[in-house]
Order: C-alpha cells, then sequence, then structure tokens
DNA sequence: ATGAAAGCGCTAACAT
DNA sequence: ATGTTAGCGCTTTCAT
C-alpha cells in the first residue's frame, strides 16, 4: 500500500537550512547550538535561538540518527499488551529509562513469532541501542537474527531460547514452592497445578517447586493434577472445569498467572463449590482487583516494577560500555495470605 | 547525557554499499530490487536478494524516511499504560493500524504534561505520520503545537482541549444515564455518583446523564453526592469513605471507571457495608475481573476495543488524503447487570 | 568563534 | 534494463 500523495504530503517544516538563513549564519553554527557541542558566542547563540523558537523548528531525528549520531531509543517487545503483569513491568523500565534520557518504544507480538520478528526488525531498521524482551514462546528462529546483531539485549521473566542474555526475573520455583508449602500447612493434600504453557522457562521451574513441597511433606505427585494451560483468562476456565470434572477433584489448586486465576475463579463460582470450604485457591500475581475478588485472593506477588526497573539499569549498564558476563537477576516472590485458602476440614 | 564510546558504537551493518559491491551492481539496482519501484532484470535480481540473504541485510529506515519517503509510523498516546481501558483501546488500534501495514509507536505520559509534551515533540522529529490521543487533563497548552504541526490526529474518549480534531469517544450522557435510571427501577433513590477530575468532558457527560435520570424521577440531587476524584484505584477508596461519612450515606453509586471502582469496592468491604442490600454499586466499564467480583459487578460496559478500531479507521481515511470536516464518532454503551445491585428494602 | 564542505544510507531523477 | 548522481537534514571535520 502507497500512500497516494507522497509529494503532496510533505509537510512544510523548519529544518536546519531555513533557520540557518532566518538567522544569518551558518548551518553549522545552529547545530553547534542546539547540539552543545562546541561554543558560540553569545550574540548568535541569542539570535539563532530567538529564530528556532518563532519557527518552532525541532531538528529531525532520522537525520540526526543518520549521521552516526547516538541512538536514544530502546525497544521493549512484550507479548501481551493487556496483561498487566507486563505492562506494570513496562512501567518500571520506563521509570528508569525515562530518567536516563532515553525514549522508550514499544511493541507486543499478541502470541504471534511474526509479530514479534516484525517488531524486531522494525527497531533494528529504526536504529534501537538497545532491547528489553519479555520473550513469546517462539521456537528460538526469531532470536537468531537478533544474535547476529549486536546490540544489548535483556530479557524479563523468561529465558529466550537460543539466546544468551541477561535475565531478571522472579523466582517462581520458590514462589510455587512456597504456595504449595503453604496450602498442604493449611490441611490441603489434593493440590493442583494450572501452569503456562508448555516450554516456557517459568512454567517448568513453577512445576519443580510444586514437585519439591509435595515431596518434602511426601505427598505422590499426580499427573492429573498437572494441567498446562496459556496465560489467559478462558484457559484458566478450562483448566478449572478439567480439575473439577476429575473423579477425585484437587482440594486446593495454585494457579500459574492473574489472568487464569480470574477464569479459574469465575470457573468455580459457576459450579457453585465454595472457596476455601471445598477448594483452597491460591494464584500468581497481586492484582490490584485480587483484594476485592470472591473471597479474598492469597497470591504470591512479584516485584513486578521492580523487574523492570532492574532490567533498565541492566541494560543501561551494557550501553555504557561495560563489558561484563551474562548475567542473571533473581528477585524473591512473597506469599501475601487473604481469604481464598484456609483451614482445610481434613 | 552521552554515550561514552559514540564511535566505537556504530555497529558493523551491512549498507546498501556493501550489498551494491558484493553483488556486483549499482546501488540503484539494490534499492530497486527491494522496492520494487522498477523491473530489473531476472539475474541481477536473484544475484541481490542472494547477497541481501547473506549479509543479513535491512534497509535503514532512517535513511529511507530522510529521503523523502511515506511514513508509517502512527503515534499513539495514552495517559496510563495500567489502565485496562487504554491498553483495551491501544488493542483495538493496533489491529486496524497493523493490517494496515502501519507500525505503532506507543507513549504515554503517566499523567504529567511534560511527558505528554515530549512524546509529541518525540513523535514529530521521528516523522510520524499520524497521531492518536487519548487526551490527558492538561491546560491545551501540549496542543498548541500539535495544532501547528499539520499531521492527522484522531481524538479518543476525551475531548482534547483546544484541539478541533477527529474524535471517538462512549455516549457517556446515555450510559450514565441508564445506570442511575436502572439503579432508581431498583428501588434506590439516594443516588451517588464518583466522577472523574474536574475538566474531562467525559466527567461534564456523566454529570449530566446522572442529572437527567435523577430528575426524571424528580429525584433532587444533592451536591454532597457529587464527587470528583482522579480514575485511580486509591482515589475510589477515598470517595466511597468520603460518602459513607456523610450524615446520610447513599444508597448506591454509580462510578465512573474500572480502577475507582475497585477502590470503592474495598473501602466499603473494609467498612463491612453489605453490597446490594445497604449498598447499590453500578461502575463504568466491563473488566475481566467484574464478574468475579465480591459481588459480581453490574456495569456500563464500553465498546473498548471498538473504539480504537473506529478512531484507526478515521486516522487511516485522513493518511489516504480524504479531506472532510472534523468528525465525531460516539458509540453506544451497554448495561450489564449483575449482583451489585438489586431490589432495595425501600 | 565561525563557515565551508563532506558524508551518513538511501531513493529518484536523469542518463545511457 | 542498468548505472550515475543529486540531495533528503543533519553533524562534524577541516579550514579560516
Amino acid at each position: 500500500m502507497r500512500l497516494s500523495a507522497p509529494e503532496k504530503l510533505r509537510v512544510h517544516t523548519a529544518t536546519i537550512k531555513s533557520v540557518a538563513k532566518a538567522a544569518g549564519v551558518s548551518t553549522a553554527t545552529v547545530s553547534r547550538v542546539l547540539t552543545g557541542t562546541d561554543l558560540v558566542g553569545d550574540e548568535l547563540r541569542e539570535r539563532v535561538l530567538k529564530v528556532v523558537q518563532k519557527l518552532n523548528y525541532q531538528p529531525n531525528r532520522m537525520a540526526r540518527g543518520l549521521r552516526g549520531g547516538q541512538r536514544r531509543m530502546i525497544g521493549v517487545i512484550i507479548p501481551d499488551l493487556q496483561n498487566p503483569f507486563l505492562t506494570g513491568v513496562v512501567h518500571g523500565v520506563e521509570a528508569v529509562l525515562y530518567e536516563a534520557g532515553y525514549t522508550l518504544v514499544l511493541g507486543h507480538s499478541g502470541g504471534f513469532p511474526e509479530r514479534e520478528q516484525a517488531h524486531l526488525t522494525g527497531l533494528r531498521a529504526e536504529g534501537a541501542a538497545g532491547l528489553i524482551l519479555v520473550p513469546d514462546n517462539g521456537d528460538g528462529a526469531n532470536y537468531a537474527a537478533l544474535a547476529a546483531w549486536e546490540i544489548p539485549v535483556v530479557a524479563v521473566d523468561r529465558v529466550p531460547k537460543g539466546l544468551k542474555v541477561d535475565l531478571v526475573s522472579t523466582d517462581h520455583y520458590e514462589g510455587a514452592r512456597q504456595a504449595v508449602a503453604h496450602l498442604i500447612s493449611d490441611g490441603y493434600r489434593d493440590i493442583a497445578l494450572i501452569n503456562g504453557p508448555d516450554g516456557f522457562s517459568v512454567t517448568r521451574e513453577r512445576l519443580a517447586g510444586y514437585r519439591e513441597a509435595l515431596s518434602q511433606a511426601k505427598i505422590p505427585l499426580r499427573e492429573a493434577y498437572v494441567i498446562h494451560s496459556d496465560f489467559r483468562q478462558l484457559g484458566g476456565a478450562a483448566a478449572m472445569n478439567q480439575l473439577l470434572d476429575l473423579p477425585k477433584p484437587p482440594q486446593a489448586v495454585l494457579v500459574g498467572n492473574n489472568l487464569m486465576t480470574l477464569g479459574a475463579l469465575e470457573a468455580a463460582h459457576k459450579r457453585r463449590v465454595r472457596i476455601p470450604e471445598d477448594l483452597g485457591i491460591v494464584g500468581f500475581d497481586d492484582m490490584p482487583w485480587a483484594a476485592s475478588l470472591r473471597p479474598a485472593l492469597t497470591v504470591i506477588a512479584q516485584p513486578i516494577e521492580e523487574l523492570g526497573r532492574v532490567a533498565a539499569r541492566l541494560l543501561l549498564d551494557r550501553l555504557a560500555g561495560k563489558h561484563r558476563p551474562v548475567k542473571q537477576v533473581i528477585l524473591p516472590p512473597k506469599l501475601i495470605v487473604r481469604a481464598s485458602c484456609g483451614s482445610h476440614p481434613a
């Protein structure tokens, strides 16, 4: 698709040339005034500034970038714009990046590897200085090109397949272990796990934590109690239904993210399961609505914004030219006990 | 802040020149092959494509844009990245824009007018082809510059001060009217409104709808029942507390957005107010968690993604060069009755 | 301290 | 059908 009138569409904007002419100086002087790279006499500086003001002149970033200048743009790619965990991370990233004078460009893949790819190549063409990535569940082919493209990359929450980069993540193993241990101490024994999709690092780690807590309490693991869902609300509901349809339904469930928890809760309500009497629930992520749910939700809270802030700082370090080995920062989760699980009448 | 080693940082990337040399053709031929503007002989085309592949060449968008080419980037600015209503709108925008081959660059102001300003000038420098804007509550000074900058702009949800542009919005007047009328039909008479901040168009319209419904039922409006809050969770809680502290607290409340509703609900729970027996609640926006709240929430649902889609289409029209007068598209809201209001024992 | 001029990577007008 | 070249708006030597 081409624009209909490419020529006419050109907006008449002030350029460095028009400013120079109006101020009666050379373009170099204007550039110097604006970038502050070199001293300019007070009189000329004044004149230039005045004209810039009057013409509402704004240097063209493309032209600037072209001349080999510093790139001040950071790409951030997340799989889902509507997942509050992810937007929370972005919020943290931005707080730090903005402070450091970088612009953030946000892309999201919506679960389509080709979109992630499109954003990747787009950001490259746009000259992004660095990349913060919450990897989607592709086969890693996406990242092959990224490896060749030598800009700093930091991954958040999940390990990108086939890419050796810095990683910031919560300790999902410990989170799952704590949650299940808490449920056990409440008297629940038949405990299920609604986990993320197969293939994610988070998914593996949570499963490991779940196993550990069970084995610690000498409770055998039942395959039917571990379900792989899709991080989405509908998936959570489907998983819960599947569990409740079992000949021997679980007494408690640990759900692997915020949206799936919402779905699971809804499904339980529909079937008139009483929580926490008939079924205890612990969810991952403490969301603004967690306390207002029916019943108020016990959660494993991740330090969401901190994940983003740390990721941004790691990137800034690399951007500053620090060469150090690839690093993993693992932040601790926190159990927040509310009303969705309680003493089980075992 | 300057990068420490600007020179060394330049990533060695294939350019059109290196491709041309490697393929033994001129740069013009490479350009022609890649843009498809002109026919190129099969043999050369083959050769070029092969080299492009091998060198993993990616045309530099900045250089392209600089040459007066079409701009394919659309800026989207929202006040709050963490408000699911807003991310829902962006989702709708993107669906359409992506289809049309545009890239979306997302910025958010976080309630700071200077950040909105920064994004505006940034997008301008970056050469954005158009802008979709959910205005923040500034004094309109931000948009003065925007008016001079002659690119298409579409506003969503709120009327930007001092800017005459296309607008897409829900019928907030009708939404508020319906909600209050429903509460009245349920037997509630003392009905409060937790509204948005003063100065927003939405705020005015909802107040008008609220007034209309009351006057229709011949219920006098009480000033103390109308509270201006801030669209955030804490604000909603504070407003609810203020209402419940009144000598004569309301029997029902209409809350002006999703996050404030969460806060209001939490505050009511803390004070052990029974809903809907003691207090009926209707909230704006149907969110994924609305049905799982305690109690399930009656809401005025906005066609969130549709708002975004329509906005994107309006922008695409203008981008295609269609000149038509400024237009307002007002979409209908929908009342969804759940359990947070019910027959009131009047 | 200031100006002239080269050149960033690319496309398009002009040659051939 | 292909190559040569000018120039997009800017920064940055290199002169002066």
